[in-house]
RNA sequence: GGGCUUGUAGAUCAGUUGGAAGAUCGUCGCCUUUGCAAGGCGAAGGCCCAGGGUUCGAAUCCCUGCAAGUCCA
């Protein structure tokens, strides 16, 4: 990055002087003629903890309202926060940094910002340093970026970077910051596709703000090079600042930890619960916890020799032993933890994340465990809703949160549960496998102990106290979890599908969209734009291409009199492409042809029916599931419709009767469906993100659906009204994954089709059994009670038929070298009545007994008494042998084999050959 | 989106190379006991998740589906 960049007049005007720092080497700029570092951590350790910079104390509601009106009185548009989960975002789950809010469309200069110039105290989350979270006394899961955007056009500019530093460094005089402490750090940023110039600006060792100047984007033939990649300027340029609302709640008040600064009540009631005194008053304790943040802040403490390392110099620096201050810290730092991660699942919680085994949901689920783990080893036995509740009480200024506790409340007591349900057959899986082990003389090996955390979610820690507590030792190495991570194949790269001929496309004028205006004609005059094989574009169509889960509509198209059907529509980047079958005429279409089109009625009013559908049955899954019921994805097609969506309970019968109810309903009151083209920053305004339940589309405005109380971008056709969509009948419900529901129905005449088909079956089955159909589940559960009574009578009489034969066979037995032979062919006996028969006749020990059957093919039992068996019979050998008589196979222990065959003709050989095998194995 | 694991009695789980469906707890009956805890004897209770396939033969092997658990991006 040239150094021209940070050569800001403000800078120059304003006494800054541009210094090397003497440890890091980097560039920064500073009032302070006599300063040689750059103020970062580790150049410059923590001085403001016990020595706030801001004249007052500030907490986090005070804070935010006093930057929010800062930059309003310096001519900024304050806006609402964006939800903690980007629903806007198909590249990221949750919101990492204000400027996210404004991606793709607005930073890319498609869509125009909502205001201009902004500013916005946006909640992030942040998971990527999970383990240094209570530790190193600064880290966050969740905090607000504080930030001004100005998001400025070659010739429109609004400001640039001498305003950005100007507005800075007036916030920071205005908060009574002493100006020499000030400093600003050059370090080029790049992330997420863009680059730039960029400072941070630093307080006291505390990076409090960066301000970035993005003016890059990636580009493969980019002439700047940054980290390997090459950019090129873009015509837009985005003031992309972040200030952090914690980091300046922290600094005006000086105390040892970021936790104890921005929710102390929370904290020192969790501290209460956990049985840890938590005495900042005591100047001991404090000074201890200080030290730590101090020296955290000098260092990446994620890993575990790092938090050793740390341990020792914080222990040496007052001066005692690294266990003593382990027992000490360790507590803290887990109630700091505990106390941080509930805010986060607050935020995600409230804004509609659902815990789930997949997504954002799975982030969800791993804080909450992570929180729950946290809390029994502190001994906190209060419900998780419980800190979630007092969380929800610090934060006043989101008066939704409150609104949404019961639901809140509801999945955590579910999650914890489950996740009790979950610990509980982990430990007995582990003490089952660890008992194994010790009968055997081993050690438990650590693939177990993985497998058991990969496969089942059992946290090693819980293995290792399982296998102790059978007597089994567990050596767990420090790099456990990369031994896990190892463990997994690199995910596959998925081949994106590419559209043929796209590029020809793409120059091609967008098509003008007939369906919108005349979602009821079927028929049409156009001229053909250019030609792909059988790919044809046209100036104008009816015809709708697939998109928002809505299959293409087919039809007819005839051009210079010659009929051609149509078998795919597709949009690409606005421009319709109709797929004809392929034929020999094709090669005749040419350019500028005129095209009559026809669009198949039955199939698109079918789609536009479910497709209505869909919006009414969401909205009726709401009413009834609650607020929490997002879109997850739709399917429609001809005959039936399908919805997904976000729930965090299977949906019962009762509830999805009152889903189908209830959407009826709606149908009934036959209001009519209203689809109006909006400024999409308006329309997100006047409606919010719920807008996008079926997904982001692009572009500046954007197709706004009024279906019933329900309302959504959706590009798809629709009925004009509610009462055309006809019958909503629903099909099915099925967990796609853990947290999402699919619901399955029909609407309109599928509706209708698909209730006779059940009628069908109903009939079908009532009439079987000779009964009318509301009769059916009684006799049903008669029948089928009935049958095993049946089925255990049935084996009675075969125990008293058997015991009859054995009677009857014992006398028949023949004589083989002392021992006592039956064999004999049983017809149509079951292979079971042989082998009781068989069983009961070899209880005397000097017994042989070889049956067949012609049931089904052949049967073949063999069994050998105790003393037949040390004479040297083997039933087994025996049996094999005698099936390969009859065409079959057979085998199984010398006591009792079985076997079989398919030529029945030849039982008798069969029976020969075993009986002449006998006489062998007992004579050697 | 990818990976792994699991569906057997009311519950928790065994079930070997494919060859007679089991254990423990719980339930019921009887016995022992002043009573309780416990003990003894016995019994009931199984479409072995569903549907295909391989085989003489499948709880077991293969495929598909359904249900559930879990790790990761």
């Amino acid at each position: 990055m040239l150094e021209d960049e940070y050569q800001l007049d403000y800078f120059l005007e304003n006494g800054f002087v541009r210094k090397q720092c003497s440890k890091c080497g980097k560039h920064f700029w500073t009032r302070d003629l006599e300063r040689v570092t750059c103020g970062d951590a580790p150049c410059d350790p923590y001085s403001f903890i016990g020595n706030p910079v801001f004249k007052k104390k500030f907490d986090l509601a005070e804070m935010r309202e006093y930057y929010l009106n800062f930059f309003e009185e310096k001519g900024h548009t304050r806006l609402e926060r964006y939800p903690v989960i980007a629903r806007w975002r198909d590249d990221i789950y949750l919101t990492i940094a204000s400027i996210a809010d404004f991606q793709p469309f607005v930073t890319s200069g498609q869509v125009p910002p909502p205001a201009n110039p902004l500013t916005i105290s946006q909640p992030c989350i942040r998971l990527s340093d999970l383990d240094a979270v209570g530790r190193s006394g600064r880290h966050l899961t969740t905090f607000e970026m504080m930030a001004h955007h100005a998001f400025n056009k070659k010739g429109e500019e609004i400001y640039w970077k001498d305003h950005t530093v100007e507005l800075c460094d007036e916030l920071f005089n205005s908060l009574g910051v002493d100006p020499l402490a000030v400093t600003y750090k050059e370090e080029p940023w790049a992330g997420g596709g863009n680059a730039g110039p960029c400072v941070e600006a630093l307080i006291g060792g505390l990076e409090v703000a960066t301000l970035v100047f993005m003016d890059l984007k990636q580009s493969k033939d980019g002439d700047i090079s940054i980290k390997g990649d090459n950019y090129r300027k873009m015509d837009n340029y985005i003031v992309d600042t972040g200030y952090g609302l914690e980091r300046f709640v922290w600094a005006s008040k000086g105390s040892p930890t970021i936790y104890d600064a921005v929710f102390p009540e929370i904290v020192n009631e969790l501290m209460d619960l956990a049985g840890v005194s938590h005495e900042l008053d005591n100047s001991e304790y404090a000074n201890i916890l200080a030290q730590n943040a101090r020296l955290a802040g000098l260092m990446d403490i994620s890993e575990k020799a790092n938090l050793f390392e740390l341990r020792k110099q914080v222990a040496s620096s007052i001066g005692t032993t690294v266990e003593k201050l382990s027992s000490i810290m360790e507590p803290v730092e887990t109630v700091y933890a505990i106390t941080d991660h509930t805010r986060c699942l607050t935020f995600m919680l409230a804004d509609g994340i659902i815990p789930s085994n997949v997504k954002a949901g799975y982030l969800a689920r791993l804080v909450l465990r992570r929180t729950l783990r946290m809390m029994k080893d502190m001994g906190i036995t209060v419900p998780l809703s419980d800190i979630v509740r007092m969380h929800i009480n610090n934060l006043p200024e989101y008066p939704e949160f409150g609104e949404k506790f019961d639901v809140i409340q509801d999945i955590l007591e579910h999650e914890e549960r489950k996740f009790g349900e979950t610990l509980e057959r982990g430990k007995r899986m582990i003490k089952k496998s660890a008992k194994h082990y010790k009968e055997s003389g081993q050690s438990m090996p650590l693939e177990s102990i993985i497998e058991m955390y990969d496969s089942h979610g059992i946290p090693p820690e819980i293995s290792k106290e399982a296998a102790s507590e059978v007597g089994v030792a567990v050596d767990l190495p420090d790099n456990f979890y990369s031994l896990v991570a190892e463990g997994h194949s690199k995910a596959e790269a998925k081949e994106e599908k590419v559209f043929p001929y796209a590029e020809r496309v793409a120059k091609l004028p967008k098509t003008k969209k007939l369906f919108y205006d005349e979602p009821t004609r079927m028929n049409f005059e156009a001229v053909i734009l250019d030609v792909f094989d059988n790919h044809i574009v046209l100036d104008s169509t009816l015809f709708y291409p697939e998109g928002g889960g809505q299959p293409a509509d087919y039809g007819t198209m005839v051009i210079e009199d010659v009929l051609h059907n149509v078998i795919d529509v597709q949009g690409v980047d606005g421009v319709v492409v109709h797929i004809i079958e392929e034929s020999e005429d094709e090669f005749h279409i040419k350019k500028g042809d005129m095209v009559q089109g026809h669009v198949d009625e039955e199939r698109r009013m079918a789609h536009a029916c479910h497709h209505t559908a869909t919006h009414i049955v969401n909205d009726a899954a709401r009413k009834v599931l609650g607020g929490h019921v997002w879109q997850a994805g739709a399917q429609k097609s001809v005959d039936r419709a399908r919805l997904d969506i976000s729930h965090y309970k299977r949906i019962s019968l009762e509830e999805l009767n009152q889903i189908e109810l209830i959407a009826n309903r709606t149908v009934m009151e036959n209001q009519r469906v209203i689809a109006e083209w909006m400024d999409r920053i308006d329309a997100e305004k006047k409606y919010g993100f719920g807008l996008y339940q079926g997904g982001v589309p692009p572009g500046s405005t954007i197709r706004v659906l009024k279906v019933a109380d329900d309302i959504e971008a959706c590009a798809g056709t629709h009925c004009t009204s509610t009462g055309l969509v006809g019958p909503i009948k629903m099909l099915k419900t099925e967990r796609v994954q853990d947290g999402v529901e699919r619901i399955e129905y029909a609407a309109g005449l599928a509706a209708v089709r698909a209730t006779q088909e059940m009628e069908s079956y109903l009939s079908q089955a009532a009439d079987a059994l000779r009964v009318r159909p509301e009769h059916l589940p009684s006799t049903i559960d008669r029948f089928f009670n009935e049958w095993k009574e049946f089925k255990k009578e049935n084996q009675r009489l075969k125990d008293d038929l058997a015991h009859v034969h054995v009677l009857q066979m014992a006398n028949e037995a023949v004589n083989i070298a002392d021992m006592r032979l039956v064999a004999k062919c049983i017809p149509n006996a079951d292979i079971d009545e042989l082998v009781k028969i068989a069983g009961e006749l070899t209880t005397s020990e000097d017994m042989v007994v070889l049956l067949a059957s012609d049931a089904g093919g052949v049967k073949i039992v063999g069994a050998a008494g105790e003393d037949a068996l040390k004479a040297g019979a083997d039933a087994g050998k025996i049996v094999r042998a005698m099936s390969q008589v009859v065409g079959g196979g057979g085998g199984g222990k010398p006591a009792m084999a079985r076997g079989g065959g398919v030529d029945a003709s030849k039982i008798d050989e069969a029976l020969a050959a075993g009986q002449s095998l006998l006489g062998d194995q007992l004579n050697n």
